[in-house]
This record gives structure tokens, sequence and C-alpha cells, in this order.
DNA sequence: TTTGTGTTGACCACATTGGTCAACAGTGCT
DNA sequence: AGCACTGTTGACCAATGTGGTCAACACAAA
């Protein structure tokens, strides 16, 4: 993707892009229309089919494109050596909204790729799981266990609802906070994470020692 | 639209209704399509125009149906006596699943009316919500306020964020029971709101007295 | 001048759209 | 029997939308 893509400057690129993710993201494979995402992204019809051999090309790509950037995204803002699993759920969540700021539909679209797979043929998109996804999920995994001191929580018993409530919590918050950004143009981050930061302490203080 | 439809079986009956609920929760008013309406329905493309007289008509019908069955299936099931917000919440949540397992895409459907407004032209959104809505809002917004004990939480200060952790948890907890419905065919609600208590004992024992 | 790249939008054959309508089956009334 | 009525069908319609093509143009480098 970013290498088909690589002659454009950047600011037609993620027109493009956000384009084609807002659409696959909205409408499942087949009722995804290639004249919406030209017109969204201001681009004529012929230079889309010039980067891309076809619809279902333009698709795949973007899967590659959305994983790879998920990836080194979160990846590189997660640290090993963080024991306190709320601090890193924090650290995914903060990623994640930054992600969503600069390509606010990127989340949409993959899930609705791996979950609604009405989308496109079911080996298709187990072929492209298996070359993109199986990273992905593993790092996900290792968020939640990898290097992990359990012993913090209070009750070893309800750790895994525990974790669940502090997960559903964060990201019901954030995606409050991403639902304002149409009324200001951008997002005030340091307000955020106090926000976040107040809510970890209600939760801390009732599921950590 | 319960007495446009009163001739017909009810089993007929719910499977229009679903079909349309499901095909409009999908896509936005001009994409859903009557004929796969029809098709998901298992009735002939005359049938549906024979009931109503347009696409139109028919998702304002739809509308109108909802909200109706939605107001009367929770208000029913508060208690104005009950003091206990957390209480409260519960038995909407509860309700929530009830209706879900019978009318799976209403909720989703209501929401994409109101929210994502595009759907339609914006002034019969606002006429049809002047119609229906305001009752319903009225009420919600009554579960939250009208005659609670605020006194049993523990923090005054943070009343509104502890509303909202109990919230988000139980609505996404039963978000998640209900997305097992495809794999069993029925909900064991027994459970389920033991699940619920359990996230419910876990939340009390920090946020109330 | 030639070659190459980025870009356009009119154009194509075909699929899908919302909606119509003549026809038929069945029931009940006279 | 005939008549009226209701529920139901699916072929059919004009209109719009589909993914994809292609000849042509602009501009820059050689």
């Amino acid at each position: 993707m970013e290498d088909i893509l690589k002659n454009l400057d950047s600011e037609k690129k993620d027109r493009i892009i956000n384009s084609a993710i807002e659409e696959f993201s909205l409408y499942p494979f087949e009722k995804a229309s290639t004249n919406n995402i030209v017109k969204n992204a201001g681009i004529s019809k012929g230079l889309l089919f010039h980067y891309f051999n076809s619809k279902q090309d333009l698709y795949e790509k973007l899967i590659g494109f959305v994983i790879n950037k998920l990836y080194n995204e979160i990846s590189s803002k997660i640290s090993w050596e963080e024991q306190d699993l709320l601090e890193r759920i924090k650290k995914l969540v903060i990623a994640k909204m930054k992600i969503s700021e600069k390509y606010p539909n990127m989340f949409d679209f993959i899930v609705k790729v791996f979950s609604h797979k009405k989308a496109m043929n079911v080996d298709d998109v187990y072929e492209l799981y298996g070359k993109y996804g199986i990273n992905f999920e593993t790092m996900l995994n290792d968020i939640y266990t990898k290097n992990v001191d359990y012993s913090l929580f209070q009750n070893p018993d309800e750790i895994q609802k525990d974790i669940n409530i502090v997960q559903w919590t964060l990201e019901k918050y954030s995606e409050q906070m991403l639902s304002t950004i149409s009324e200001e143009n951008t997002l005030n981050f340091d307000k955020i994470v106090a926000g976040l930061d107040e809510y970890l302490d209600i939760l801390k203080r009732t599921i950590y020692k």
C-alpha cells in the first residue's frame, strides 16, 4: 500500500486511504462503492484503478496496510517491562485514540473485516489473516499476559472480571471522547488522559490491593 | 404497524418486522433494499407493497412500532419505588436483553435512526422524534434521576463517573451475552443475571457506602 | 521531439433499484 | 352458481448505480 502510493503527495494518499477505509467500514465489500470512494477522496475513477487492479485488490491491500499500521503503532507504545496491567491497558487505549485521530475508521474497518466475514470469500479472509493477523493477535494477547504481575489484584478469583471492567470502561470512555472529534477539530490529549486517570483511580481502588 | 399487519398470522408478521429492522439497521435508508427485506422475510415483493405504500412509509411505520415497543417493554419493568440506582440499571439492562432476544436488531436500528440521521430527511426525523421519541427519552432520563437515593454513593464528587462505570460494564457484558445467541438458540437468563450480579457486587463494593 | 507518469471523465454492459399490475387461490356471502 | 373480497405472487418497468476501460491530455525530463 504505502509502496504502491509512494509517489503521491502524502495528503492525497491519506485522502484515498481514509476514503476507502470509511467506505469499507460502513458497508460490506459488495455494497461498498468505488464511485463513493473516488468521490470522497476527490480523485477520478481512472486514478483509483490506475493504482489498484480491482476493488478486491484495493480491499486486500488496505487490510495489509491497516494491520501493519496498527501493529507498529501499538507495539511501539507498549513497554514489556511494565508489569502493571492497568497501566498497559491505559497505554493501549491511548494508542488506539491516537490512531483514530488520523485514521478515524481504522478499527471499525478491521473489526468488520474479521468478524463479519460475509464481506468476502471466507478462504480469502483466512489467508489474509494468516498473512497479517496472527502477529497482531499474538501481540494483543501478550499485552494481557506477558510479564504481568497478577499479584497486584486484590481477589485472585475474579481477575478476569476485573480486567473486563477496566477494559470496557476505558474503551467506552475513549469512544465517547472520540465521538466529540467532529465538534472540535482536534483532541486535547492531556485532558483526555487526565480523565482516563480519574476512572483508573476509582477502578484501582476497587480491584487492586 | 401492529394494526396494519393485524390480519397476518403473528409468525409471518414478526418475520417481516425483523427482516425490515435488520436491513435498516445494517444500511442507511437509501442503501437498504426492499428486495432483501422480502427475500429474508420469505414473502413476495407485491405483499410488502400491499401493506406499505412505499419504502419510506415502511421505514416510518417501523420507527413508530419500535419506539412504542421499547417504551412499553422497558417502562413496565422499572419500579419507581426502587431507590437503588444500580438495581434500576440492572433492570434496564435485563429488559434490553429480553427485547433483543425477540427482536435482535431493534436497538441498533433505533440508534441508527436518531444518531446517523443521513438516513432520511432531517426534518422528518425531528418530526418523528417529536411524535414518539420525547416520551422515550424522558423515561430513560427518569430512570437515572427520579426518586433515586444518591446518598448510597460513597463519594458524592464522583457519582457521575461511578454511574458510567456501572452502565458501561453492564452494557458491554450484555452485548457479549447477546453475541452468543447465534451459537445456542436461546438465552439462559438465570445464568446471565447471576453473571450480572457478580459484576454488580464488585462494583458496589467500592462505589456504595 | 519523444517518452513516461499522473490524471481525467465519458463510456460500457450489466445488475439492482423501488414500485406496479394483472392474475390467481381461497373463503364466505347471497 | 356467481360475486366480492383478501392475501399473495412474480414478471415486468424505467431509472439509477455498478466495477472497470480507455483514449486523451498535461507536464516534466531526456
